[in-house]
DNA sequence: CGGAATCCACCATGATACTG
DNA sequence: CAGTATCATGGTGGATTCCG
């Protein structure tokens, strides 16, 4: 329990400073990644330095807007870099930097979670659903 | 790299596969994460079972409608369970299931990840910020 | 090509009131 | 106490258009 349990000490902290975003990183940091398209953006330049356009057209369905939104975001945290390529037409690209780069590891580990948790919880969704209200 | 650029082999398959949410665990699984409040419920229940009510007071601003609904949804997907004691007045207590404990493991490395890079991203912003656009 | 700006639809969330 | 129902709204994200 002492590795795991830590997470309920950490939430006794938070919950101390009233969840103050300025010192409770999971809000402030965190949060970003539940945007939909973030965790998405990170994971697709592990592979390497991506273009703007190559990213846009290796997510489905992600409008420009987005994209560029996200990616803002993620430059703004630092987790990314931007390079301009002052080519005609432009060309930009982004690189995750060392920050974003550490976040790769955690990452993975819960991505691996989801994995190996995937068919578990369908088959929970596939319980309760199917489970007559009472009766 | 050999172990974290796992995650670019996997967004390659991911996107081979359409990113299908049936077979891609991670629009499937993890998107509830996201959700603004899951994650925190699942961190607070993991210090033991809780009550509703308890649930309710321990996290700030938390409406019982959200509250309930990131319930069922956990419920639904069998991280946790509800446990109903027939009392008056009735009293409701919500605990990790198996599966919703092994999730702790990686939230944790996410959690600690975040502290740690806390004060990077906080600075990095400031100089994003700072940094006028041009001139 | 990369991005900014605008408009718009929807969904997540919040507030409130009601119930068992 | 533990919800449910209803309504209001704000932000997220999509489609489109314009710019350099």
């Amino acid at each position: 329990m002492s590795d795991v349990s830590g997470l309920a000490g950490k939430f006794d902290s938070w919950q101390r400073m009233s969840f103050d975003p300025a010192r409770c990183p999971v809000r402030d940091v965190l949060d970003h990644l539940g945007d939909k398209w973030t965790t998405l953006i990170v994971i697709a330049l592990a592979g390497g330095p991506r273009r703007f356009g190559e990213l846009n057209r290796s997510i489905p369905d992600i409008s420009k807007r987005m994209l560029t939104q996200c990616l803002r975001n993620l430059e703004r945290d630092g987790l990314i870099t931007r390079h301009v390529f002052p080519t005609s037409p432009p060309s930009v690209e982004y690189r995750l930097a060392d920050l974003g780069r550490s976040l790769l590891a955690p990452l993975q580990a819960l991505v691996e979670w989801a994995e190996a948790s995937h068919q578990s919880v369908r088959d929970a969704r596939l319980r309760f659903d199917g489970v007559p209200s009472n009766t």
